[in-house]
DNA sequence: TCTGGGGTCCTAGGACCC
DNA sequence: TCTGGGGTCCTAGGACCC
Protein backbone atom coordinates (compact mmCIF):
# COMPACT_ATOMS: atom_id res chain seq x y z
CA UNK A 1 0.00 0.00 0.00
CA UNK A 2 1.57 3.40 -0.86
CA UNK A 3 2.23 5.73 1.71
CA UNK A 4 1.58 9.06 1.17
CA UNK A 5 3.65 11.88 3.34
CA UNK A 6 2.79 15.39 2.80
CA UNK A 7 4.53 18.70 3.13
CA UNK A 8 3.01 21.81 3.67
CA UNK A 9 5.19 25.72 3.87
CA UNK A 10 3.31 28.88 3.94
CA UNK A 11 4.30 30.99 0.87
CA UNK A 12 6.69 33.65 2.42
CA UNK A 13 4.93 33.25 5.31
CA UNK A 14 6.13 36.81 7.28
CA UNK A 15 5.59 39.04 4.11
CA UNK A 16 2.46 37.16 3.67
CA UNK A 17 1.16 37.92 6.80
CA UNK A 18 2.14 41.58 6.30
CA UNK A 19 0.42 42.01 2.88
CA UNK A 20 -2.76 40.11 4.28
CA UNK A 21 -3.08 43.22 7.28
CA UNK A 22 -1.82 45.66 5.78
CA UNK A 23 -3.31 45.34 2.37
CA UNK A 24 -1.47 48.48 0.88
CA UNK A 25 1.80 46.09 0.66
CA UNK A 26 0.39 43.69 -1.72
CA UNK A 27 1.85 43.60 -5.12
CA UNK A 28 4.77 45.38 -3.38
CA UNK A 29 8.16 44.31 -2.93
CA UNK A 30 8.16 43.71 1.49
CA UNK A 31 11.12 43.03 3.25
CA UNK A 32 10.50 42.03 7.15
CA UNK A 33 13.49 41.95 9.24
CA UNK A 34 15.63 44.27 11.52
CA UNK A 35 16.82 47.24 10.34
CA UNK A 36 19.92 47.91 12.60
CA UNK A 37 23.28 47.53 10.64
CA UNK A 38 23.47 43.71 11.30
CA UNK A 39 19.78 43.19 10.82
CA UNK A 40 18.82 39.90 8.06
CA UNK A 41 15.91 39.28 6.33
CA UNK A 42 13.67 37.38 8.07
CA UNK A 43 11.10 37.28 4.91
CA UNK A 44 10.72 38.79 1.90
CA UNK A 45 7.94 39.03 -0.21
CA UNK A 46 7.81 37.26 -3.82
CA UNK A 47 7.98 40.62 -5.28
CA UNK A 48 11.43 41.51 -3.36
CA UNK A 49 12.67 37.70 -3.94
CA UNK A 50 12.16 38.96 -8.37
CA UNK A 51 14.96 41.48 -7.24
CA UNK A 52 17.28 38.99 -5.83
CA UNK A 53 16.21 38.83 -2.18
CA UNK A 54 15.59 36.57 0.44
CA UNK A 55 15.69 35.41 3.80
CA UNK A 56 19.25 35.29 6.04
CA UNK A 57 20.26 38.37 3.52
CA UNK A 58 21.57 41.27 5.65
CA UNK A 59 19.13 43.90 5.05
CA UNK A 60 21.15 46.58 3.99
CA UNK A 61 21.93 44.35 0.92
CA UNK A 62 18.54 43.45 0.25
CA UNK A 63 17.36 46.89 0.08
CA UNK A 64 20.34 48.18 -2.07
CA UNK A 65 18.57 44.79 -4.47
CA UNK A 66 15.11 46.22 -4.03
CA UNK A 67 16.06 49.85 -4.46
CA UNK A 68 13.30 52.63 -3.39
CA UNK A 69 10.68 50.61 -3.75
CA UNK A 70 11.52 48.12 -0.55
CA UNK A 71 9.04 48.56 1.86
CA UNK A 72 11.06 47.55 4.78
CA UNK A 73 8.48 46.27 7.70
CA UNK A 74 9.92 45.68 11.51
CA UNK A 75 8.73 41.53 12.39
CA UNK A 76 5.44 41.56 14.39
CA UNK A 77 5.69 38.05 16.25
CA UNK A 78 2.69 38.10 17.39
CA UNK A 79 0.68 38.66 14.65
CA UNK A 80 2.81 36.08 12.60
CA UNK A 81 2.67 33.46 15.84
CA UNK A 82 -1.61 33.90 15.33
CA UNK A 83 -1.86 33.31 12.30
CA UNK A 84 0.25 30.19 12.43
CA UNK A 85 -2.14 28.76 14.56
CA UNK A 86 -4.89 29.29 12.47
CA UNK A 87 -3.34 27.49 9.76
CA UNK A 88 -2.28 24.37 12.28
CA UNK A 89 -5.19 24.57 13.83
CA UNK A 90 -7.33 23.76 10.32
CA UNK A 91 -4.56 21.52 8.81
CA UNK A 92 -4.77 19.47 11.88
CA UNK A 93 -8.50 19.31 11.43
CA UNK A 94 -7.90 18.05 8.10
CA UNK A 95 -4.92 15.64 8.39
CA UNK A 96 -5.41 14.24 11.70
CA UNK A 97 -2.08 13.71 13.39
CA UNK A 98 0.78 16.82 11.91
CA UNK A 99 4.41 17.52 12.86
CA UNK A 100 5.00 20.68 12.97
CA UNK A 101 8.56 21.76 11.93
CA UNK A 102 8.57 25.39 12.70
CA UNK A 103 6.12 28.48 12.23
CA UNK A 104 5.26 27.94 8.65
CA UNK A 105 5.68 24.37 7.72
CA UNK A 106 4.08 20.74 8.63
CA UNK A 107 4.65 17.05 7.85
CA UNK A 108 0.94 15.06 7.42
CA UNK A 109 0.28 11.38 6.79
CA UNK A 110 -3.22 11.69 6.66
CA UNK A 111 -5.17 8.53 6.92
CA UNK A 112 -7.45 9.39 4.24
CA UNK A 113 -5.01 8.99 2.02
CA UNK A 114 -3.47 5.64 2.69
CA UNK A 115 -3.27 3.80 -0.74
CA UNK A 116 -4.78 6.82 -3.01
CA UNK A 117 -3.59 7.71 -6.25
CA UNK A 118 -1.47 10.64 -6.99
CA UNK A 119 -4.23 12.30 -8.31
CA UNK A 120 -6.64 11.49 -5.04
CA UNK A 121 -3.54 13.07 -3.37
CA UNK A 122 -3.34 16.64 -5.49
CA UNK A 123 -7.23 16.64 -5.06
CA UNK A 124 -7.13 16.51 -1.13
CA UNK A 125 -3.89 18.93 -1.45
CA UNK A 126 -5.34 21.21 -3.55
CA UNK A 127 -8.56 21.25 -0.87
CA UNK A 128 -6.44 21.77 1.76
CA UNK A 129 -4.81 24.71 0.25
CA UNK A 130 -8.44 26.20 -0.66
CA UNK A 131 -9.64 25.67 2.32
CA UNK A 132 -6.82 27.52 4.41
CA UNK A 133 -6.69 30.31 1.23
CA UNK A 134 -10.77 30.91 2.28
CA UNK A 135 -10.05 30.71 6.41
CA UNK A 136 -7.03 32.54 6.79
CA UNK A 137 -6.00 34.42 3.48
CA UNK A 138 -2.75 33.13 3.51
CA UNK A 139 -1.08 30.85 0.30
CA UNK A 140 0.60 28.04 0.66
CA UNK A 141 2.44 25.04 -1.34
CA UNK A 142 1.95 21.44 -0.79
CA UNK A 143 4.19 18.53 -1.45
CA UNK A 144 3.30 14.59 -1.32
CA UNK A 145 5.55 11.79 -1.99
CA UNK A 146 6.26 8.44 -0.56
CA UNK A 147 8.42 10.02 2.64
CA UNK A 148 9.46 12.87 4.47
CA UNK A 149 12.06 13.62 2.04
CA UNK A 150 10.04 13.54 -0.89
CA UNK A 151 7.19 15.32 0.20
CA UNK A 152 10.00 18.24 1.52
CA UNK A 153 11.53 18.18 -1.89
CA UNK A 154 8.33 18.36 -3.75
CA UNK A 155 6.84 21.45 -1.48
CA UNK A 156 10.11 23.35 -2.69
CA UNK A 157 8.81 22.69 -6.24
CA UNK A 158 5.39 23.73 -5.94
CA UNK A 159 5.86 27.47 -4.96
CA UNK A 160 4.33 29.15 -4.61
CA UNK A 161 0.84 28.75 -4.21
CA UNK A 162 0.65 25.41 -6.04
CA UNK A 163 0.83 21.21 -5.54
CA UNK A 164 3.88 18.81 -6.62
CA UNK A 165 3.42 14.73 -6.30
CA UNK A 166 6.57 12.60 -6.58
CA UNK A 167 5.07 9.40 -6.95
CA UNK A 168 7.75 6.74 -5.57
CA UNK A 169 7.60 4.58 -9.08
CA UNK A 170 8.82 8.79 -10.70
CA UNK A 171 11.29 9.73 -7.99
CA UNK A 172 14.53 8.86 -9.96
CA UNK A 173 12.88 10.97 -12.58
CA UNK A 174 11.92 13.77 -10.99
CA UNK A 175 14.12 14.45 -7.88
CA UNK A 176 17.77 13.03 -9.32
CA UNK A 177 18.08 15.43 -12.08
CA UNK A 178 18.15 18.20 -8.86
CA UNK A 179 21.22 19.80 -7.00
CA UNK A 180 22.21 18.20 -3.77
CA UNK A 181 21.71 21.57 -2.43
CA UNK A 182 17.72 20.79 -2.19
CA UNK A 183 18.45 17.71 0.11
CA UNK A 184 17.17 18.48 3.46
CA UNK A 185 19.92 17.90 5.47
CA UNK A 186 22.31 18.69 2.97
CA UNK A 187 23.75 22.41 4.01
CA UNK A 188 27.20 24.47 2.34
CA UNK A 189 29.44 22.01 4.01
CA UNK A 190 28.33 19.02 2.47
CA UNK A 191 27.43 20.46 -1.00
CA UNK A 192 31.03 21.83 -0.91
CA UNK A 193 32.60 18.06 -0.31
CA UNK A 194 30.76 16.63 -3.09
CA UNK A 195 31.35 18.96 -5.47
CA UNK A 196 35.11 18.22 -4.47
CA UNK A 197 34.68 14.38 -6.07
CA UNK A 198 32.37 15.86 -9.28
CA UNK A 199 28.60 15.02 -7.54
CA UNK A 200 26.62 18.01 -7.97
CA UNK A 201 22.98 16.69 -8.30
CA UNK A 202 21.06 14.02 -6.18
CA UNK A 203 20.99 11.39 -9.18
CA UNK A 204 24.82 11.58 -8.94
CA UNK A 205 24.92 10.90 -4.90
CA UNK A 206 22.66 8.12 -5.21
CA UNK A 207 24.80 6.36 -8.03
CA UNK A 208 27.89 6.65 -5.51
CA UNK A 209 28.90 3.12 -3.94
CA UNK A 210 28.55 3.18 0.03
CA UNK A 211 32.28 3.01 0.61
CA UNK A 212 32.73 6.09 -1.21
CA UNK A 213 30.35 7.91 0.77
CA UNK A 214 31.10 7.40 4.18
CA UNK A 215 34.98 8.05 2.99
CA UNK A 216 32.98 11.76 1.86
CA UNK A 217 30.41 12.56 4.16
CA UNK A 218 30.99 9.65 6.94
CA UNK A 219 29.43 6.90 8.23
CA UNK A 220 26.12 8.45 10.00
CA UNK A 221 25.00 11.93 8.62
CA UNK A 222 26.75 10.66 4.91
CA UNK A 223 25.02 7.32 4.69
CA UNK A 224 21.82 8.10 5.89
CA UNK A 225 21.40 10.99 3.40
CA UNK A 226 22.35 8.47 0.41
CA UNK A 227 19.70 6.63 1.45
CA UNK A 228 17.75 9.60 0.93
CA UNK A 229 18.71 10.27 -2.36
CA UNK A 230 17.65 7.09 -3.21
CA UNK A 231 14.35 7.13 -1.94
CA UNK A 232 14.98 5.37 1.20
CA UNK A 233 12.94 7.11 3.64
CA UNK A 234 10.78 5.30 6.41
CA UNK A 235 10.98 8.31 9.06
CA UNK A 236 7.35 8.48 10.43
CA UNK A 237 5.25 11.90 10.75
CA UNK A 238 5.33 12.14 14.63
CA UNK A 239 4.60 15.04 16.65
CA UNK A 240 7.42 16.83 18.12
CA UNK A 241 8.63 16.20 21.15
CA UNK A 242 8.95 19.12 23.84
CA UNK A 243 11.85 21.55 23.65
CA UNK A 244 15.35 20.12 24.79
CA UNK A 245 16.76 23.51 25.06
CA UNK A 246 15.25 27.15 25.85
CA UNK A 247 18.43 29.90 24.56
CA UNK A 248 18.21 33.54 24.09
CA UNK A 249 21.05 35.81 22.81
CA UNK A 250 21.80 39.00 21.17
CA UNK A 251 23.50 40.65 18.36
CA UNK A 252 25.11 44.12 19.33
CA UNK A 253 25.44 46.80 17.28
CA UNK A 254 28.86 47.19 17.25
CA UNK A 255 31.07 44.99 19.11
CA UNK A 256 31.60 44.48 22.91
CA UNK A 257 35.24 45.30 24.09
CA UNK A 258 34.81 45.35 27.71
CA UNK A 259 34.02 43.09 30.03
CA UNK A 260 31.72 44.78 31.73
CA UNK A 261 29.87 45.39 28.40
CA UNK A 262 29.71 41.17 28.23
CA UNK A 263 28.87 40.79 31.89
CA UNK A 264 25.46 43.30 31.19
CA UNK A 265 25.07 41.15 27.97
CA UNK A 266 25.33 38.05 29.40
CA UNK A 267 23.10 39.05 32.60
CA UNK A 268 20.47 40.19 29.91
CA UNK A 269 20.44 36.91 27.80
CA UNK A 270 20.07 35.35 31.04
CA UNK A 271 17.46 37.18 32.07
CA UNK A 272 15.60 36.88 28.58
CA UNK A 273 15.86 32.88 28.33
CA UNK A 274 15.20 32.76 31.87
CA UNK A 275 11.49 34.22 31.48
CA UNK A 276 10.91 31.74 28.96
CA UNK A 277 12.03 28.80 31.70
CA UNK A 278 9.09 29.68 33.69
CA UNK A 279 6.79 29.57 30.93
CA UNK A 280 7.74 26.52 30.15
CA UNK A 281 7.38 25.34 33.68
CA UNK A 282 10.43 23.22 34.10
CA UNK A 283 14.26 24.18 35.45
CA UNK A 284 17.87 23.48 33.95
CA UNK A 285 20.29 21.37 35.13
CA UNK A 286 22.84 23.11 32.10
CA UNK A 287 23.83 26.84 31.56
CA UNK A 288 25.51 27.48 28.33
CA UNK A 289 27.10 30.45 27.21
CA UNK A 290 27.71 31.38 23.91
CA UNK A 291 29.84 34.00 22.17
CA UNK A 292 30.05 35.24 18.67
CA UNK A 293 33.76 36.90 18.09
CA UNK A 294 33.93 39.54 15.44
CA UNK A 295 34.98 37.13 13.01
CA UNK A 296 32.15 35.05 13.39
CA UNK A 297 33.26 32.03 15.00
CA UNK A 298 31.86 30.54 17.53
CA UNK A 299 33.05 29.82 21.44
CA UNK A 300 30.46 28.37 23.82
CA UNK A 301 31.46 27.00 27.32
CA UNK A 302 28.70 25.04 29.70
CA UNK A 303 28.24 23.80 32.92
CA UNK A 304 25.69 21.31 34.55
CA UNK A 305 24.56 21.67 38.24
CA UNK A 306 23.86 18.77 40.79
CA UNK A 307 20.05 19.70 40.49
CA UNK A 308 17.38 21.31 37.86
CA UNK A 309 16.75 24.82 39.04
CA UNK A 310 14.74 27.87 37.79
CA UNK A 311 16.40 30.01 40.39
CA UNK A 312 17.36 33.39 38.39
CA UNK A 313 19.96 33.72 41.03
CA UNK A 314 21.30 30.43 40.27
CA UNK A 315 21.09 30.57 36.76
CA UNK A 316 22.84 33.86 35.99
CA UNK A 317 25.44 33.43 38.51
CA UNK A 318 26.61 30.34 36.81
CA UNK A 319 26.31 32.18 33.63
CA UNK A 320 29.02 34.51 34.42
CA UNK A 321 31.34 32.08 36.04
CA UNK A 322 31.33 30.76 32.67
CA UNK A 323 32.06 34.41 31.15
CA UNK A 324 34.97 34.75 29.15
CA UNK A 325 36.16 38.45 28.01
CA UNK A 326 37.21 40.43 25.08
CA UNK A 327 40.64 41.11 26.16
CA UNK A 328 41.10 37.71 26.39
CA UNK A 329 39.40 36.67 22.57
CA UNK A 330 38.97 39.98 21.36
CA UNK A 331 35.80 41.97 20.09
CA UNK A 332 32.37 40.17 21.01
CA UNK A 333 29.36 40.81 18.63
CA UNK A 334 27.18 38.61 19.88
CA UNK A 335 25.92 36.88 23.48
CA UNK A 336 23.70 34.24 24.27
CA UNK A 337 22.61 31.96 26.76
CA UNK A 338 20.78 28.93 26.74
CA UNK A 339 19.11 26.58 29.41
CA UNK A 340 19.23 22.75 28.95
CA UNK A 341 18.62 19.78 30.96
CA UNK A 342 15.15 20.25 31.23
CA UNK A 343 13.14 18.58 34.19
CA UNK A 344 10.89 19.69 36.53
CA UNK A 345 12.53 21.47 38.56
CA UNK A 346 12.85 20.75 42.53
CA UNK A 347 11.25 23.30 44.41
CA UNK A 348 13.59 22.52 48.10
CA UNK A 349 17.21 23.16 47.35
CA UNK A 350 19.62 20.17 48.58
CA UNK A 351 22.22 22.07 48.26
CA UNK A 352 22.02 24.99 49.86
CA UNK A 353 25.77 25.53 50.54
CA UNK A 354 26.49 25.23 46.83
CA UNK A 355 23.60 27.93 46.31
CA UNK A 356 25.54 30.33 48.71
CA UNK A 357 28.70 29.39 47.00
CA UNK A 358 27.71 30.48 43.68
CA UNK A 359 25.27 33.47 44.38
CA UNK A 360 28.67 34.94 46.40
CA UNK A 361 30.11 35.46 42.75
CA UNK A 362 27.33 36.76 40.98
CA UNK A 363 27.71 40.96 40.63
CA UNK A 364 25.05 43.23 42.80
CA UNK A 365 22.75 42.78 40.17
CA UNK A 366 18.79 44.56 39.99
CA UNK A 367 16.70 41.52 38.98
CA UNK A 368 13.80 43.45 37.96
CA UNK A 369 15.60 45.01 34.96
CA UNK A 370 18.33 42.86 34.46
CA UNK A 371 20.60 45.99 34.25
CA UNK A 372 23.97 45.40 36.26
CA UNK A 373 25.72 48.29 38.63
CA UNK A 374 28.19 47.85 35.55
CA UNK A 375 26.07 49.29 32.81
CA UNK A 376 23.55 52.48 34.00
CA UNK A 377 25.86 55.88 32.73
CA UNK A 378 28.66 54.04 30.13
CA UNK A 379 28.24 55.44 27.27
CA UNK A 380 30.79 53.03 25.36
CA UNK A 381 28.03 51.06 26.57
CA UNK A 382 25.51 49.72 23.05
CA UNK A 383 22.36 51.04 23.72
CA UNK A 384 20.94 47.81 23.04
CA UNK A 385 22.32 46.68 26.06
CA UNK A 386 19.67 47.71 28.18
CA UNK A 387 16.74 45.52 28.25
CA UNK A 388 14.80 45.37 24.98
CA UNK A 389 11.70 47.18 24.73
CA UNK A 390 12.60 50.52 26.80
CA UNK A 391 11.13 48.84 30.06
CA UNK A 392 11.90 52.73 31.37
CA UNK A 393 9.91 54.09 29.30
CA UNK A 394 6.86 56.17 30.33
CA UNK A 395 3.39 56.12 28.56
CA UNK A 396 4.45 59.74 28.04
CA UNK A 397 7.34 59.33 26.03
CA UNK A 398 5.93 56.23 24.36
CA UNK A 399 3.19 58.50 22.81
CA UNK A 400 5.68 60.84 21.27
CA UNK A 401 8.01 58.69 20.31
CA UNK A 402 6.47 57.08 17.17
CA UNK A 403 8.04 54.08 15.04
CA UNK A 404 7.62 53.51 11.51
CA UNK A 405 5.62 50.32 10.84
CA UNK A 406 4.34 50.48 14.18
CA UNK A 407 0.75 49.44 14.73
CA UNK A 408 -1.65 52.49 16.32
CA UNK A 409 -5.24 53.31 16.70
CA UNK A 410 -7.22 56.50 16.77
CA UNK A 411 -10.86 56.55 17.66
CA UNK A 412 -12.34 58.24 14.18
CA UNK A 413 -10.08 55.86 11.75
CA UNK A 414 -9.87 52.70 13.55
CA UNK A 415 -6.56 51.03 13.76
CA UNK A 416 -3.77 51.60 11.33
CA UNK A 417 0.57 51.36 11.14
CA UNK A 418 2.91 53.88 11.08
CA UNK A 419 4.36 55.06 7.68
CA UNK A 420 6.35 57.35 8.49
CA UNK A 421 7.05 59.37 11.38
CA UNK A 422 9.90 62.36 12.33
CA UNK A 423 9.75 66.31 12.82
CA UNK A 424 7.12 65.90 14.40
CA UNK A 425 4.90 64.61 12.53
CA UNK A 426 3.26 61.38 11.98
CA UNK A 427 2.06 59.69 8.88
CA UNK A 428 -0.49 56.72 9.65
CA UNK A 429 -2.36 54.41 6.70
CA UNK A 430 -5.39 53.19 8.53
CA UNK A 431 -6.22 49.42 7.21
CA UNK A 432 -6.43 45.89 8.12
CA UNK A 433 -7.19 42.82 6.93
CA UNK A 434 -10.56 43.52 7.00
CA UNK A 435 -10.84 47.15 5.19
CA UNK A 436 -8.99 46.63 1.97
CA UNK A 437 -6.22 49.12 1.28
CA UNK A 438 -6.17 52.14 3.66
CA UNK A 439 -5.89 55.71 3.33
CA UNK A 440 -3.07 57.73 5.19
CA UNK A 441 -3.43 60.90 7.47
CA UNK A 442 -0.74 63.08 9.01
CA UNK A 443 -1.23 64.10 13.00
CA UNK A 444 1.14 65.90 15.30
CA UNK A 445 3.80 63.48 17.04
CA UNK A 446 2.12 64.83 19.97
CA UNK A 447 -1.99 64.26 19.45
CA UNK A 448 -3.47 62.84 22.02
CA UNK A 449 -5.87 60.67 20.42
CA UNK A 450 -3.18 58.70 18.86
CA UNK A 451 -2.53 55.23 20.90
CA UNK A 452 -0.44 52.53 20.14
CA UNK A 453 -2.58 49.37 19.45
CA UNK A 454 -2.35 45.57 19.73
CA UNK A 455 -0.61 44.80 16.40
CA UNK A 456 -3.16 41.39 17.06
CA UNK A 457 -6.05 43.72 15.91
CA UNK A 458 -4.92 43.93 12.64
CA UNK A 459 -5.83 40.68 11.75
CA UNK A 460 -9.69 41.29 12.46
CA UNK A 461 -10.16 38.22 13.33
CA UNK A 462 -13.16 37.58 16.07
CA UNK A 463 -11.38 34.73 17.36
CA UNK A 464 -7.87 34.68 17.96
CA UNK A 465 -6.94 31.30 19.40
CA UNK A 466 -5.13 31.67 22.95
CA UNK A 467 -1.25 31.44 22.53
CA UNK A 468 -0.30 29.48 25.48
CA UNK A 469 3.38 31.15 25.27
CA UNK A 470 2.48 34.73 24.62
CA UNK A 471 5.03 36.77 25.24
CA UNK A 472 4.70 40.42 27.11
CA UNK A 473 7.87 41.11 24.60
CA UNK A 474 5.68 40.30 21.54
CA UNK A 475 3.96 43.63 22.02
CA UNK A 476 6.24 45.68 22.51
CA UNK A 477 9.17 45.61 20.10
CA UNK A 478 12.34 47.30 19.63
CA UNK A 479 13.47 51.07 20.72
CA UNK A 480 11.65 53.35 18.23
CA UNK A 481 14.35 53.62 15.09
CA UNK A 482 14.20 57.36 13.58
CA UNK A 483 12.72 57.36 10.21
CA UNK A 484 12.71 60.65 8.41
C1' DT B 1 27.13 48.09 6.84
C1' DC B 2 28.72 41.71 5.58
C1' DT B 3 26.11 37.72 7.74
C1' DG B 4 19.47 37.18 13.37
C1' DG B 5 17.52 34.16 16.60
C1' DG B 6 15.31 29.97 17.64
C1' DG B 7 16.21 25.31 17.60
C1' DT B 8 17.88 19.88 16.54
C1' DC B 9 21.20 16.33 16.08
C1' DC B 10 25.96 14.49 15.75
C1' DT B 11 30.97 13.86 17.04
C1' DA B 12 34.74 13.10 19.94
C1' DG B 13 37.52 12.95 23.98
C1' DG B 14 37.87 12.52 28.99
C1' DA B 15 35.98 11.24 33.53
C1' DC B 16 34.00 7.85 36.01
C1' DC B 17 31.99 3.44 37.24
C1' DC B 18 31.51 -1.50 37.31
C1' DT C 1 56.54 -7.46 33.48
C1' DC C 2 52.43 -0.54 30.91
C1' DT C 3 46.40 -2.43 26.83
C1' DG C 4 40.04 -4.35 29.41
C1' DG C 5 35.74 -2.97 27.85
C1' DG C 6 31.20 -1.13 27.94
C1' DG C 7 28.01 2.37 29.46
C1' DT C 8 26.95 6.96 30.74
C1' DC C 9 27.69 11.70 31.69
C1' DC C 10 29.90 15.96 30.62
C1' DT C 11 32.02 19.47 27.62
C1' DA C 12 33.12 21.86 23.23
C1' DG C 13 32.41 22.33 18.69
C1' DG C 14 30.02 21.97 14.26
C1' DA C 15 26.41 21.14 10.52
C1' DC C 16 22.01 22.10 9.46
C1' DC C 17 17.11 23.73 9.55
C1' DC C 18 13.58 27.72 9.23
Amino acid sequence: MQRWVLHIDMDAFFASVEQLTRPTLRGRPVLVGGTSGRGVVAGASYEARAYGAHSAMPMFRAQQLVGYRAVVVQPRRAVYSAASRRVFGIIAQHAGVIEQLSIDEAFMEPEALVGASPAEVREWAENLRRVIRTETGLPSSIGAGAGKQSAKIASGEAKPDGTFVVPQERFDELIHPLPVGKLWGAGPVTQQKLAAIGVETIGQLAAMSRKEVEISLGGVVGVQLWELAQGIDERPVAPRAIAKQISTEFTYPTDLRTAAEVDAALIRAAHGAHSRLLKDGRGARTVTVKLRMADFHIESRSATLPYATDDLKVLEAKALSLARYPEELGPIRLVGVSYSGLEEARQDVLFPELDREIVRRAPDTDYETGVSDYLPGTPSVPESVSPAGGAADSEESLRHRWRATQDVYHPDFGHGWIQGAGHGVVSVRFETRATGPGFVRSFAAEDEDLRPADPLDSLAWEDIPPDEDADPEDAVEAPPREDS
